[in-house]
DNA sequence: AAGCTTCTTGACTGGATGGTCAAACTTGAT
DNA sequence: ATCAAGTTTGACCATCCAGTCAAGAAGCTT
């Protein structure tokens, strides 16, 4: 008798950890995407399930066919955005131009505001509770790295390449600055009129800033 | 047989409104203080009446002696904060020195985030959820303002007094600069240390900042 | 088509949570 | 001290909500 197959079922009680399917690749995408948009604007307690459900689709114990727990979810969202959410400022180029540099680190953060608001708004949503699914990733990757890029700006401006201004400000400034319009989003739409898009003339603007802010 | 005296008790069901005796007046600051400490950190849906009870010290049916809900808790909180909200943009006097005038602004928010940062933080709360419950706050009094300012603003640039840049994102930049500090001040903590205040060289950082974004 | 695996869901459970209520306790005016 | 008003709370209720389960439907593989 031919040895039996493995089963390819995980152990009942845990959902699917990876996709094994054309519908489970599909499935996890379209709660994902769902789950974004309902976490992003009522965070992780005021989101339910029935929400997320509701807006993917699908029916609620088929949400949990293919995660956990709610919060498997989350943790799987924060994860995902945690994995990019760092790349701009590492591009930083020592190398490079010191102020195209930073006028680069700026825009890219603007294009993931433009791009991204919801993941935007959930990293907003996790800091303002203070943090707490986060903070080992802010404390043991975020920090070295900004230590690390504050150092160099520091550098450029002992070299007279840029203006002599706090690094660690200057970094807190282009965060604030652009994710500003994805996370208040609502409150500019609703006081430029909601037809135009929040960010209209706020690239020319901060670029205006930022230059005048670095000239030595 | 003299006239009945008018009770003072409300009709039973509802909360005393305007606090009458030491005791409301005293419980009434005591849960609210508590209930913005809460709030602000879990949001409206996070936070729970037995959180805000135990942090006020009372037990919950006596939170709702003084307050019909928690609804109605959060309603005060917030009408008590936009009451304040802007104040220190009416304050910028068209008769003053334009650039004094707008760095005089920006101290003034960033005073609000380092003296009030619970209430930035439970503004920032309702805008992230799309601004539901002071949506007609912003459309009625917030934006007039903002329009306001934005056309002295407009008036001082074409008069050569500032530099010519976008009123609008102006505001929005001091908006973002400021709060930024009181609504991501957990994140600040662990990037610079926890020991020192997120705010520490923020007022030079921005002072720098803004006077060389308006040197016209 | 058969037979197995994967996927889907209606009906349910247990715990959390906003809010009620009647009874007890405290306070202050007389 | 008395008594009426104001204050406090233990016990309770109804609803909401994350998560379970068993049974059925849909896909694959042969």
């Amino acid at each position: 008798m031919a040895p039996p197959r493995l089963p390819t079922a995980q152990k009942s009680g845990s959902a699917p950890k990876a996709p094994r399917s054309r519908i489970q690749k599909r499935n996890r995408q379209i709660i994902l995407d769902a789950a974004l948009e309902v976490f992003s604007t009522h965070g992780f307690r005021g989101a339910t399930l029935d929400q997320i459900a509701a807006e993917a689709g699908l029916s609620k114990p088929n949400l949990l066919y293919y995660f956990d727990s709610k919060d498997a979810i989350h943790r799987e969202l924060l994860t995902r955005l945690l994995d990019t959410w760092l790349d701009p400022l590492r591009m930083m180029n020592p190398e490079g131009d010191p102020q195209a540099e930073i006028m680069a680190y700026m825009r890219r953060k603007l294009e993931l505001s433009r791009d991204f608001p919801r993941e935007s708004r959930l990293f907003a949503n996790e800091i303002l509770q203070g943090a707490p699914r986060i903070e080992s990733f802010i404390r043991n990757e975020l920090r070295p790295l900004v230590d690390n890029k504050a150092q160099l700006m520091a550098s450029w401006a002992t070299a007279g390449k840029i203006a002599r201004i706090d690094p660690y400000h200057l970094i807190f400034s282009i965060w604030a600055l652009t994710q500003h319009y994805a996370d208040f989003a609502a409150q500019i739409g609703m006081i430029r009129g909601d037809d135009q898009d929040a960010l209209d003339g706020a690239e020319p603007f901060l670029n205006a800033l930022y230059t005048r802010l670095l000239a030595p």
